[in-house]
DNA sequence: CTGAAAGCGCTTACAG
DNA sequence: CTGAAAGCGCTTACAG
């Protein structure tokens, strides 16, 4: 009544399993004739073979995890969910033209074990530094890739995020002579922030504007960049753009200006990094880079399974971010 | 090099692997300091249970997937896609709670096979009527569950979406004496429309007004619902309030009611059913329904946990739908 | 051309 | 109290 095993299958069809395995597998000679008649007596029969068997034999990759380094309270929110999630949809679909299954591994709360789960590899997304679920994988030796690098960590194979460029995609597009550019990111030690810090002061030297960049507390949200944004604006009234990398940021950042009578864009340029549905929906809508989220994860998928099978990546071409602008600024 | 097994580690510590075994599961006594020895040794080898090989003996449940049934062009789209990944998001967590990996199956282009893909069950997530997914499971005799009755398929188990208090509670909220409300839902036989239309009709019969509901495909988007909303509100000019139970329609139907010059909600009041972001974000903000996905999203894998071990499943108690009041009526 | 047997890495009845 | 052995369902060298 379970499911039929090769040995039963091979029994019913009179020819032992050795024969079975290799009409399905084509890797050596069967008579077509016999082929047939085990190929239609599996289908009759409900015959699939035991993935779990058979990797355990082949000693091949079957299952790998899409992980978030986001504490538990950020991630959950709609925010970073939909930046998440739709790397997710993607690597899903590249990982099954591969014959992998993704497993999602959601943000953990704390003390939260990973023990029984099987996986061949892991694509964390845009970890921090020290990240748990960085030192959770290489504790146990599975291999291990990151969307966007990881602080502190080169030797650990990623597919760059372009932070730096996109940083400074959004600053010329944000600045005007004699223009006072502020930059919001978060606290977390993610290596998108770094960046875009560096790329940040780099940019506010070579036009000669006084930096100001502020760090917002993740967990947050829209609520503590509001607050943030208000102070900021209070303090410079010489600021005539921010560059807000976190969509949850530029949407608080943007109810600040409202409540302060800003005009945007007029009185104030706004524009953020991930263009997600928060960014486009804003009012007014945020001006936006299209990251190429889903030629990212399909990057992220191959990096790991070359990283799995221990050859040398084939080098995917992701095109340079791009700017969308909209009435921001 | 590779990683060690149980034979290596149970060398290393001088005992057998049944003991080594023992130690890790508890299941018969060891000598605390045997056991104290191996779990060190363990930790210092960076040995780990090849969950594979433990699951081929045991016979135990490793992996669930979740599936959507959505036509790709549809749910690749960010509107379906967010109401998916909110589910996705919880059922990984649930699941991992059990000790599950959920693995994510995404809307497939046609012909693709998901024959290598090892799960112990699965979760389709409102399928239609016919959905190759839930053919796909059931002929592997894969347990199955879905989140939404399966049109047609009463023996498949399913966590209740409750559609019709829903569209009632919709209703009930959009409903002014003499008032004309319509419907617009999308083509597909899907259990939530079918649902939904059988509740409005039997409102409109109660209230006394002619009922008029519209079916759009769903791979039109914003865009075919913005068409057919154009059409609806010239031709029926008493129509006074809409029930819009796919969010991506009824920012279509507000963007339709905006340039007609009909004012939400003054001349038009509009709610739609998922409380996603572009209900929040829409412009007016949309009147919508909490679904609770987060609980139907455990109550959902705790179905397929019973299903899977072939034991009754505890009901799991969702809370109804709440009606969330926003700007749009 | 085909089959019997070994073995992937575990767990667990069965002996001692 | 502990270990040797069987077996989960496959694949693949090895014989014939």
């Amino acid at each position: 009544m379970g499911k039929p095993t090769i040995v039963e299958l091979a029994k019913a069809a009179g020819v032992s399993p050795t024969t079975v395995s290799h009409a399905f597998s084509g890797r050596r000679h069967v008579e077509p004739e016999t082929r047939d008649r085990i190929l239609a007596l599996a289908a009759r029969m409900g015959y699939h073979a035991n993935p779990r068997a058979r990797r355990l034999r082949t000693g091949g990759a079957s299952t790998i995890a899409l992980a978030s380094s986001m504490p538990f309270a950020v991630a959950a929110g709609p925010s970073k969910l939909g930046f998440l999630m739709e790397i997710a949809a993607s690597a899903a679909m590249t990982a099954l033209t591969r014959n992998l299954a993704l497993c999602l591994i959601p943000p953990l709360r704390a003390g939260f074990s990973l023990e029984t789960i099987e996986v061949d590899g892991a694509i964390v997304v845009e970890p921090v530094e020290d990240d748990p679920i960085i030192s959770f994988f290489q504790d146990r030796g599975t291999p291990l890739v990151s969307i966007g690098r990881v602080p502190g960590r080169p030797a650990i194979p990623f597919v760059d995020m372009q932070s730096e460029v996109t940083t400074r995609i959004i600053l010329e597009h944000l600045w005007r002579p004699g223009s006072r550019i502020g930059l919001v990111t978060g606290e977390q030690r993610r290596n998108s922030y770094l960046e875009a810090e560096a790329a940040y002061r780099a940019f506010a030297r070579e036009r000669g504007f006084v930096p100001l960049a502020i760090r917002i507390d993740e967990t947050g949200g829209e609520d503590a960049a509001y607050k943030a944004a208000l102070d900021l604006l209070c303090r410079h009234r010489d600021m005539d753009a921010i560059c807000v990398p976190v969509d949850a940021f530029a949407t608080g950042v943007l109810a600040a200006a409202r409540s302060l009578g800003r005009a945007v864009p007029t009185a104030l340029r706004v524009a953020t990094r991930y263009d997600g549905m928060r960014a486009r929906l804003a009012v007014p809508s945020l001006t936006a880079v299209d990251l190429h989220l889903d030629l990212v994860a399909e990057a992220a998928v191959e990096l790991l399974i070359a990283t799995i099978e221990q050859r040398p990546p084939r080098g995917s071409v992701i095109p340079p971010p791009s700017l969308i602008v909209r009435h921001s600024s």
